[in-house]
DNA sequence: CGCGATTGCCGAACCGGTTCGACAGATCGC
DNA sequence: GCGATCTGTCGAACCGGTTCGGCAATCGCG
């Protein structure tokens, strides 16, 4: 392989020259400019990436720590991964990614080996231990989804507050007074899935603000427990007339679970999910849902993240947490009840 | 942050006592042994990743290229990219992912600049572009999916064409005499998808050979399309006892599908999919399945690369193409026909 | 007791870039 | 015509590791 060196006496000049020439920083005539530039297109010069991150300290990498649970449907985390690794690359950066279970061994190995300038995470549970280690870390990074301590981080997440209150007012709208909410399964939340219980809290106090009944339960997350659970609710709860789902397996199963019963969405039940679109397309999930945008948050984390990488004034600004407000997607599943 | 230097001093030794004391290549006094540990360890020291792959020309990091479809389900990506990820960390390996369009491009930028030791391609097409850059590159590389042309390749794959005669054989041992198999929609043919005809044609090559009458069908890869599909089938072929599926989006379908028509399965039709074991929990699909093993994949191409990559007697060896043997997972949904 | 082999450490070079200071030659103003 | 400024290039140092050759001090052996 090429180096600059070899670039340098191919053109006749020194070495500092060369990497001058190519990077523009000092002026160069434009003579041995194109020299260079001719002489590193034939050697096919491209610059070691190593080398570079030893004399800039910048690898111009990004860590990406993924934590995958069973119970969690994989495809949100890829439409994460996706977004992270897209934006990243159009703003310059590649994606280091992790998806060790040790989760905060792995986000100290790469950030103490400098092989990352910056790190998202994705999937914080409430009191993460991942935290603590990227407060420590010697690069900045930004989380994706809401710890119980923000303190000294970036965060990004959907309003899930907002998203139960819109819920349950879309529904009280429409004249509804009697609502099932079923959240995830209830280990979830002690895994540390806040969302879970933002959500649930959020509905519930409003739907008492509002004068609606609403029974939240905690889901299951595989079937067949989920259809069964779906059929159990609709028994015990014959008069309610909304369903709000934040449990995407549940989504996924009440279609075959309405036709069983002969149930007529909205006719006889409306329905709001809370899920991504990629989510909703994949299952072909005929109701209106909230979504959870994972490309916009991911995306947003980055280009964030990149900022404090690269500007030594941004890297100084006070922590930001930022929610995306919950934007309802229509897809006809609601109506006035009978 | 601490240099070896500094532990160096820590220790009062040299920097290279410190550096041989670290990795034990050179015998070294228990003494200062412990010194040096002592002081790496007081410092919290970490090697800097960027200078160490300068000095060794190793980084440690694997690329690892996926490539997305709008018509493909991203889970099996996801299983993939897990299971290779896992795998690369037990062997002390951290995955580079690349999602970028340009797979051929990307590939160039991060095997010249020397960001990895080696290359995972997944989802190789009949005439891949990566693969005349793979190649040429100056880095080893395994390749899951078959393409046309395998010269100067590690190719790893389900071997689909076996695929096709053991789901034909099986249903024909039972009796069976006239089936349908489903595969993916034509344009992921067009696309280079070689394993939808690779299993197609065996399929059709056994059934004459067993004189079992196959309609063999390009389906559709999306809700509601896909449904339809399944029903025009069905009305079509009345006669047909069994039904082959190439196609995920068909096995999903498949349950609403078949309990809408009244359609008992296996008393009234025998059932053979062909995805992996998560898909099939994913979607609870209760049907037996020829299991497309994206993880052994996965993990058998990063521990052939690796071998590659530390082994210089293992760089030379001939390429190989590996197949891996279809398993078929019994689920109860194939039985004698009527 | 003397000599060669072994053990344990050090110094220096090297990997391949970037960047700072210096300097020669051209340009300018007065 | 001379000093000051500007332009374009070079040499050297540096980033932080690894590794080779060399050199004492110790050891084993006849």
């Amino acid at each position: 392989m090429a180096t600059i060196g070899d670039v340098a006496r191919a053109a006749g000049v020194s070495r500092s020259t060369a990497s001058y020439a190519l990077s523009g920083k000092r002026a160069i005539s434009e003579e041995v400019r194109q020299r260079v530039a001719e002489a590193a297109r034939a050697l096919a010069y491209t610059p070691n990436a190593g080398a570079r991150a030893l004399a800039t300290s910048q690898t111009m990498v990004l860590g990406l720590l993924a934590q995958f649970y069973e119970d969690e449907f994989a495809p949100a985390m890829m439409q994460y991964i996706r977004a992270v690794s897209d934006t990243a690359r159009t703003l310059g950066y590649d994606i280091l990614l992790v998806t060790e279970a040790d989760g905060a061994r792995a986000l100290r190995r790469i950030t103490d080996s400098r092989m990352v300038d910056g790190v998202v995470l994705l999937n914080i549970a409430e009191h993460d231990e991942r935290l603590p280690v990227l407060r420590a870390a010697p690069r900045p990074g930004a989380s994706v989804g809401l710890p119980a301590d923000c303190s000294g981080l970036d965060v990004f997440d959907l309003d899930f507050e907002e998203a139960g209150r819109v819920m349950v007012d879309h529904l009280h709208r429409l004249g509804h007074r009697e609502l099932i909410l079923i959240s995830q399964p209830e280990h979830v939340v002690h895994r540390g899935g806040a969302y879970v219980w933002r959500l649930r809290d959020a509905a519930v106090q409003r739907a008492r603000e509002r004068g609606v009944t609403l029974h939240a339960v905690y889901g299951e997350s595989r079937q067949p427990a989920v259809g069964r659970l779906l059929n159990t609710l609709l028994d015990t709860y014959p008069s309610a007339t909304g369903l709000l789902l934040n449990n995407e397996a549940a989504a996924a199963a009440l279609p075959s679970v309405a036709r069983a019963r002969g149930l007529r969405v909205p006719e006889d039940l409306s329905v709001i999910g809370r899920y991504s679109d990629d989510f909703a397309a994949t299952f072909s999930l005929p109701y209106s849902f909230i979504e959870s945008a994972p490309d916009r948050l991911g995306s947003m984390a980055v280009r964030h993240l990149v900022r404090r990488v690269e500007s030594t004034t941004a890297r100084d600004e006070p922590y930001v947490v930022r929610f995306i407000s919950p934007e309802l997607v229509s897809r006809g599943s609601t109506a006035v009840p009978r």
